[in-house]
DNA sequence: TATGTTATCGCAAATATTTGCAGGAACTCG
DNA sequence: CGAGTTCCTGCAAATATTTGCGATAACATA
């Protein structure tokens, strides 16, 4: 798949690639280089994240951007899913695609513009948390 | 409106602010410091990044996210808007609140979630780069 | 206006991420 | 299987952003 794509078969990139696969949710960076390195000692930091990248422009990996920092995850086909991201907790949750169709759709018409949803993230407040912690809309 | 907040009011912070609110659109970190420090010498890049992220927090600047650099634009009251970023060419475009105002509700229903739509920002391409640009939704 | 309290600043070091470069590896073609 | 081409990697340096800390300035109180 990636060959077909131009690009080269490597062993970092089969190892890189095994480990998001393996680890099934989302991983940081430094998580998959940890995990990588275990396997083939000179696996280097700066390559794991232009693999990532790579992965992520060849559709294989998916990008959340958890906090400040950028997660992956395998691509699952047929198993699509966009991300809410909780601000206090940093949790992230799945949120299924249909919900962004229609507002897909309506950027696509009014302005042409076509949304990148495959790395689609948003955030805000889980439930949880607004439960817990202050409330921002106290009045003054 | 700052010191309301329980914050200090320094010269620093007059002159970022100034600095923003007169510039209109959005600017990088980097260049509300070079036009802060034109006017004060001593003024500090972390101290730039730290007040910024003050005023947002405070709702007197609003965050976009460009590429991966941060933007900052002045609040104006009655006139908040999202953006959609081009990834082509970097171009922001304004968006009015209301076509989110429906996912929003969907998203507080379904998943008690509140998304942090002051900030809120999506990726995407723009019609005229997609004009321009190859489509990448070819059929292999 | 003088004084104490504490938030804020500037600096430098830490952390996260990207990039330039030269050697080595993957792929192609014969 | 061997040689050539070009991509990829590891390293180190560059860039972007955050953080720790001691000194200072802003604010409150008298």
């Amino acid at each position: 798949m990636l060959r077909r794509q131009g690009y080269r078969i490597t062993p970092q990139r089969v190892l890189v690639l095994s480990v998001v696969a393996e680890n099934g949710g989302h991983m940081g960076v430094d998580e998959v280089f940890q995990q990588a390195k275990e396997a083939h000692q000179y696996m280097d930091l700066a390559t794991v994240y232009r693999t990532l990248r790579l992965f992520r422009d060849a559709g294989v990996v998916t990008e959340v951007e958890i906090g400040d920092r950028l997660h992956y995850e395998f691509t699952l086909p047929g198993q699509l899913h966009h991300h809410m991201v909780c601000r206090e907790c940093m949790g992230a949750y799945n949120l299924s695609p249909h919900y962004l169709e229609e507002f897909r759709e309506t950027l696509l018409h009014e302005f042409g513009f076509v949304p990148d949803i495959e790395h689609f993230s948003i955030t805000g407040t889980c439930s949880t948390c607004r439960g817990e912690m202050g409330r921002d809309d106290a009045q003054s």
